[in-house]
DNA sequence: TAACATT
């Protein structure tokens, strides 16, 4: 009577048996690893999920099962984590993605272990397939580059399942596609591998390779938010029919890149109206805005709607102009990587060019309001470190409505234009971490600052306008 | 609506 190891919790009835010993691993080792030779995984190596193991099995048990299938490169029974206690399953990955398949049809609800009630389960971890996971957007491809050249870029990260590139009606590149790989790890390694690894021939920035998005909330979201602003619209009838028709290409954008990302099925317009009822209905109002609308006419001020900007760039779709990179030029002066803005001139055109591709880009990099953990570390680690200081007095600027999801790193890019930013912060409730909707800007000079107040204030976002004013001097007490 | 380099 071996007594059980960790005090035992029985499963009750006769102890499970199968063929093999019963070989109570008292090492509590987390896993079974490579047996002999440290075997590779593929790349496109699966992750399976293996259910309705018998308590009493561990991973030397199950080996001899499952190494039928293929040579295994880790095979992992689930303990509970307090108590250590045998989960009833375990997680096994095949050194080959064919093994795993193989194991998967032969096994899975083909068989039952002894003890068990309900046939073993033997498929793809959740963390496998779940979701986007596996698929991968891709942006700042070439617009001469069709499926073929993305699957050549790909290939070598694993198994392709699906490679799309998005076109205009009329058949012409958007520079961007999708890559469905057979795995999240395939997925995660072409981001690693291809992420601004490179610059496409006509691209204007070098290669984004990100997971998709085409999360249903995430689109729930933007429809949110376009609700908003429909609904910010009717109230106060604002004097543009200008207006009407840029709600209404946001929503055909938004739209198409629906249809895009879910496939066939309603058309785009019905599809936008179903899912803004689904929005009016939850009114699930957390709220975070994409910065949807970006426009602000040069020295006409807010309140005025101008002629469209460049289409709104969701996902790296739209036009991503140059200088999406953020890249400092120094410690902590962020350059514009152009020449310093002449800040004489009133032609704001270009810089602001540059400030709406800064949006796009923060559209781009924050698709998921969910996440802004993830939102941390998106910059180079140089743009980080970077203290609050504060230019001459009239080269400081106070920048109030952000949007929520903005950080330090978006508001440096979307100033960068204007002029050297010097510091740019944006508050953060200590508590929640989140951000306070305002923050700081600081340029080198105060002709930089005029050009960004000029051109930023009222620039819209979401719902909102930025305010855009010089910090209020705080005279005697500065504290420096 | 909101608010000025935070503890």
């Amino acid at each position: 009577m071996a007594a059980a190891p960790g005090g035992s919790a029985q499963p009750a009835g006769p102890g499970p048996r199968l063929g093999f010993s019963t070989a109570d691993s008292g090492v509590g080792m987390s896993g079974l690893n490579p047996g002999p030779a440290v075997p590779m995984k593929d790349h496109d190596a699966i992750k399976l999920f293996v259910g309705q193991i018998p308590r009493g099995l561990d991973e030397q048990d199950l080996k001899p099962l499952f190494e039928e299938f293929g040579r295994i490169y880790e095979l992992t029974v689930l303990k509970d984590r307090l108590t250590g206690l045998h989960k009833g399953c375990a997680f096994l990955t095949y050194c080959a993605r064919d093994s795993a398949l193989k194991a998967q049809s032969a096994l899975h609800e083909q068989k039952t272990l002894p003890g068990m009630n309900r046939p073993i389960q033997v498929k793809p971890a959740a963390s496998e397939g779940r979701g986007e996971d596996r698929k991968l957007f891709v942006g700042m491809l070439g617009k001469q580059q069709d499926e073929e050249d993305v699957r050549r870029l790909f290939q070598p990260f694993g198994h392709i399942e699906e490679c799309t590139v998005l076109r205009s009606p009329d058949g012409t590149s958007k520079g961007c596609a999708f890559v469905k790989f057979g795995s999240q790890g395939e997925a995660q390694a072409a981001i690693q591998g291809l992420h601004g690894s490179r610059t496409m021939a006509g691209a204007s920035s070098s290669l984004v390779v990100k997971l998709a998005d085409t999360d249903r909330e995430r689109a729930l979201r933007r429809m949110q938010q376009m609700a908003g602003q429909l609904g910010a619209f009717h109230p106060a009838p604002l004097p543009l029919g200008a207006c009407s028709a840029y709600t209404t290409a946001i929503l055909q954008h938004q739209a198409a890149l629906l249809a895009a990302a879910q496939g066939p099925g309603l058309g785009p317009v019905a599809a936008v109206a179903a899912q803004m009822q689904h929005v009016a209905a939850f009114s699930l109002v957390a709220a975070p805005l994409l910065p949807a609308a970006a426009n602000s006419p040069p020295g006409s001020g807010p309140g005025t709607l101008p002629g469209l900007p460049a289409p709104i760039g969701i996902n790296g779709f739209g036009p991503l102009t140059p200088q999406t990179n953020g890249q400092p030029g120094s410690d902590t002066l962020y350059n514009n990587g152009l020449s310093p803005y002449p800040a004489q001139s009133p032609g704001v055109a270009d810089p602001l060019q540059q400030a709406y591709a800064g949006m796009h880009h923060y559209a781009a990099a924050y698709p998921s309001a969910y996440a802004p953990v993830s939102t941390a570390f998106p910059q180079q680690p140089s743009a980080l470190p970077q203290q609050q200081r504060e230019g001459p007095e009239g080269c400081n600027l106070f920048i109030y409505h952000l949007p929520q999801e903005f950080g330090d790193a978006e508001l440096i890019q979307t100033f960068l234009p204007f002029g050297a930013v010097v510091s740019a912060k944006v508050f953060v409730d200590r508590a929640t971490n989140q951000s306070k909707c305002f923050g700081f800007v600081s340029f080198d000079n105060p002709t930089s600052a005029q050009t960004a107040i000029q051109a930023m204030n009222g620039f819209q976002i979401g719902m909102k306008r930025l305010k855009v004013q010089l910090k209020r001097p705080k005279d005697a007490n500065r504290p420096y």
